[in-house]
DNA sequence: CGTAACGTTGAAAAGTTTCAACGGATGTGG
DNA sequence: CCACATCCGTTGAAACTTTTCAACGTTACG
């Protein structure tokens, strides 16, 4: 997922700007090609590092998307909201993950975070220059979007044609195999989020994801531990009902 | 949308290939930054015209991700099968865009031609090794990719939170909105998929779909022409219905 | 200690799906 | 040329899943 993290990392960890960050990033350094490092310094130059509360808002739908973010620390919402307020979710990001790459003149969805987060943001004018002269970094762009672009069809599968079983179990199922790329335990799966994004993500209502999760305790599919967490009991029929994502 | 239609007709034109195509490629060749003629013809070469007949599968899920299509008549649709045969269209496309961009090894979706189409085939592995010194290429994907997936959150926005007669109605305004941005009328708008597809497009029956279409109707909100095409009689009606897309 | 936020549960209501039948258009073979 | 089958869209009625409305328990916080 990530590497921007990574290199800014890298370069950070030399200058003592910034502490040392999670061991995913590390990981990923090795997986993704990095760029060399006259590269990565130059990169680094035209990037910052911001902190966003619980429950802040990183950017609006109608902001002008003047930055791109890369998760450090925490997780963050994804979603569009309707006049009226109806709310889809279109994605949990973690650490790693881009936030804010668009070609638009503003995001056309806005952002929160949904635990303590910190992010490496970049000035998109300074990014776009970059670019420029840096075809491996455009290269690992449209791989990450291509990559989206994937998870975007299965929740369009998810959303238009799979029950609330269905819909939970593949979310758990996404969670922990989530959670397992970024080096932590993929069982028992955190859930960082509430009920209610968890509904708005599923496209469902609060109401109805509980009920379910309460169903897949009773069938000993899974198991709520206390911190919000799911232990999952039976990973097959998870999976089964999940459709295998 | 489209250049790779544009570039490949221009040359093709030129050599007498094929003959000249629609006037949106035409027209898209000004608004899309084109590349230099050196660079054209280094595209057409890795580039063969191929045909579908209406109903005929381009490339299915799990085949090898070998070739990337443009299309240059005709409309395809772009779906995900569940094992039992549950089905969701992610896409409808049409001339000028684009086919089995991905970076992994299999598409992960099918396509089928849903009239009779033309396309311009790309091997990929060629197509790729294009790229490492056509920057701007690659920005073009690049933009492409960050478009589609534009598209892909206002559908789950869609999926998750609108109503049967609200998804119908974005469906029709989005087609309006294509037409438009292909040169042809806007108004009348062409269905040329059947209920079953639209079904399983904006997720719902197609006993659903066409109900709607009725209630649509009695609405005075469009009316069905012959031919497959609807008149959206109260347009402004439709794009409130829509929630503005 | 009261209040607010969050999750759970129940019962009624609503929207959509499922099952079934029908009509029109198209195509095929006798 | 007509009988027949097939495909596609429409419509009705019942069934079902999910939503809505409402209440309750727990936890966190001022």
């Amino acid at each position: 997922m990530s590497w921007f993290a990574v290199e800014t990392q890298e370069r950070n960890v030399k200058t003592g700007l910034v502490r040392p960050c999670s061991d995913c990033a590390v990981r990923e350094f090795s997986v993704c090609a990095p760029l060399d490092p006259v590269e990565q310094v130059r990169v680094t130059q035209i990037m910052s590092q911001v902190e966003a509360a619980d429950g802040s808002t990183i950017f609006g739908e109608s902001d002008p998307a003047d930055h791109v973010f890369n998760i450090t620390t925490g997780a963050v919402k994804v979603y569009k909201l309707m006049p009226d307020g109806r709310r889809a979710i279109t994605g949990f990001l973690f650490p790693g993950d881009f936030l804010g790459l668009t070609h638009r003149e503003s995001y056309a969805y806005s952002a929160e975070a949904i635990s303590p987060t910190k992010l490496c943001k970049f000035s998109r004018a300074k990014l776009e220059k970059l670019l420029d002269d840096m075809p491996k970094l455009e290269r690992r762009l449209l791989g990450l979007a291509s990559h989206e672009l994937a998870a975007a069809q299965d929740q369009m599968l998810l959303l238009g044609r799979k029950t609330a079983k269905e819909r939970l179990a593949s979310f758990l199922v996404l969670l922990s195999n989530a959670a397992r790329r970024h080096g932590k335990p993929g069982n028992p799966v955190d859930l960082p989020m509430g009920r209610n994004d968890i509904a708005d993500y599923l496209g469902l209502t609060i109401e109805t994801v509980s009920r379910t999760f309460t169903q897949l305790k009773r069938d000993g599919t899974i198991q709520l531990l206390d911190g919000n967490r799911a232990k999952l009991t039976n990973l097959e029929d998870l999976q089964e009902l999940a459709g295998v994502m």
